[in-house]
DNA sequence: GAGGATAATAAAATCGTTTTTGCTTGGAGC
DNA sequence: GCTCCAAGCAAAAACGATTTTATTATCCTC
């Protein structure tokens, strides 16, 4: 007898997947008990239990996820939609929610919007034909209108982040942006600091506008002389606009840079005129990455709790599979300010 | 009547989903018909077709992928195994395929090994429970165990990025790490260094072991002077260990860093010691980051082309799951070096 | 010892879809 | 006008699991 499916492209389809009915046959008790001794869902005699498993490990058997929760109606996925995978914020929240998921049997499938409403419905609607048990999503635009369709197919849904124009009857996990502003803002002031900048990409953006009203509000009350710059999206247009402020206002102190693309920019405007970032001009990141550690003295930066949002959403989606239907609610977490600049002789 | 399902967390199950049956009544045709009509896997006729779009429509229906992929036996997802999604290179690699396999109808579940071979094989035996049609993976080891797991079940899979120790009988995608290493050290021999290092993390890993070997062959053909450090994975200890070659070494004109993190350690030990890195020191990276630009110059850096990289696993992966069993092949892909030094004056 | 409750397993139904098989109709061929 | 074939749709089986229902054996109780 020869046997074709050794080579490891011998053959064409040659492997029949092992089933439940293998294994009851293999045990000799029937597919239902076999069910039943691997998920324990009901009582099984433990000498059979013994049978069972022995038979699933001398064939081999893995039982279909699919197959399961199509019969069982449990949903094993949970849909994570995230503007995009490449900011290392997102996907440490991907990362941090799929362990999360992964501990509780489940599976998490991503899709990214690339910042597009329209991609973000294409994606919600493609992962509800997946028929997952929830939906974490960050919200690419305020308006967030894919959660009309997830209501309507009755998943439970929890948005992450970026906090809606409209944010009654949502589940919400996001951070104090406008408190974690304020506590740079102050100790800025605290340091020194009088003359400042604070930099946002777009106003539009509930996020920007909350950390920039946290950091105004800080440096009116303290008297420091504060300007706002909305800069975009670019790293290079973001330079070119610090690049002529930094003209403009030779006495500047301080940038307080509110997302990570803004502190690039502005590194990049203060080393390209000779400077040196913390020295001549102080900068300030709301949100830390690793690379902020590089400089000397290091980029101050208000560190954002990836783990404890995440996990906040992921509870709180849990429960709401769980069949909670208590009034939907907005939780903000506290951000923490790592303070790496010297104080301003 | 009342209307329990009107609030959104109303009620515990209200929602029934919408099947194909519900379809079939409302367009007066069997089930069958309204699968064939909608998957055009036989003639249907135009006007029915339009019946059961309207009714589609109408009652919102969207397919079940779990159970139609369970019938047609043909697997919806593809299985992609990583270190670490919070790397940008992998997270890149991530999006691109994921868009890829989303525009065949597709969709991609991540797993992460966190670097660790226990986690990569429980990953890998958890994603086959989903019956995937096919797995991209960028092993965490020159081992790669779990492909024993992958060819028991008959699922294709093409290795990215790191190539096993033994690569007979795998798809391979990788990059010319040797070519790369070599072009920059050869232009760093033009441009007039003579002292250089080479900071590997770790000699045991084969791409970095291509790497440095690339840049040692062509720094001894050229005639300079290359020290290798093997300095970890940690940014700080690396840090440390380039600063004390640093002060061993006065006469050090530039350092080739193999990878991200290398270069992060390499630059904060220089700019600890109120060096520029540019100018006092050179710094070449292997691997590019958007950070990199920051700094005047910019960081010279080995650019991975990520997409081509994605697109030549998926597309290996993709004529593997068609069918194709011509014989298992390894494709290195060149990289770009992105020059962006000043010449050593 | 008969009736009935209980426990453990088997058999059958089911999840939502696709595929296979079967039926009906209409038209072509002779 | 009859047969045969193909077209077009319906009915039923199947995918691989779980849940529901049925069956048998055992154990109590009176």
């Amino acid at each position: 007898m020869e046997n074709d499916a050794k080579g490891r492209f011998g053959t064409r389809k040659p492997i029949r997947r092992v089933t439940i009915r293998d294994v009851a046959e293999a045990a000799a008790v029937s597919p239902s008990t076999v069910s039943n001794a691997l998920t324990r869902r009901r009582y099984v005699a433990p000498e059979i239990i013994a049978r069972v498993i022995e038979a699933v490990d001398r064939l081999g058997y893995k039982r279909d996820l699919a197959a399961s929760s199509l019969r069982s109606a449990e949903s094993l996925v949970i849909g994570v939609v995230i503007p995009e995978l490449t900011n290392p914020f997102f996907a440490n929240i991907v990362e941090r929610i799929s362990a999360r998921a992964l501990s509780s049997g489940r599976r998490v499938i991503v899709g990214t919007s690339m910042g597009d409403p329209e991609t973000e419905a294409a994606e919600i609607a493609a992962i509800a034909a997946w028929r997952p048990a929830g939906v974490i999503a960050v919200p690419c635009d305020g308006a967030f209108a894919a959660a009309d369709r997830l209501d309507a197919d009755g998943i439970p849904f929890v948005i992450v982040d970026r906090v809606p124009d409209d944010e009654a009857g949502y589940d919400i996990v996001a951070v104090d942006n406008e408190g974690g502003a304020r506590d740079a803002a102050e100790r800025l002031f605290e340091d020194g600091y009088r003359h400042v900048a604070v930099l946002a990409s777009s106003l539009s953006l509930r996020n920007i506008r909350e950390r920039t009203e946290g950091a105004m509000t800080a440096f009116q009350t303290a008297g420091v002389e504060a300007v706002v710059l909305e800069a975009g999206f670019i790293v290079d247009e973001i330079a070119q606009i610090v690049g002529k402020l930094l003209v403009e206002r030779p006495q500047l102190q301080a940038i307080f840079a509110l997302n990570n693309r803004l502190t690039l920019g502005a590194l990049k405007a203060i080393l390209g005129r000779g400077l040196k970032p913390g020295i001549d001009v102080m900068v300030v990141s709301f949100d830390d990455y690793e690379w902020m550690r590089v400089f000397n003295p290091e980029v101050s930066a208000v560190q954002q709790p990836v783990k404890e949002i995440a996990d906040a959403a992921f509870d709180r989606l849990m429960k709401r599979i769980a069949g909670d239907d208590s009034p939907a609610a907005s939780i903000r977490l506290p951000v923490s300010l790592e303070w790496r600049g010297l104080p301003r002789s």
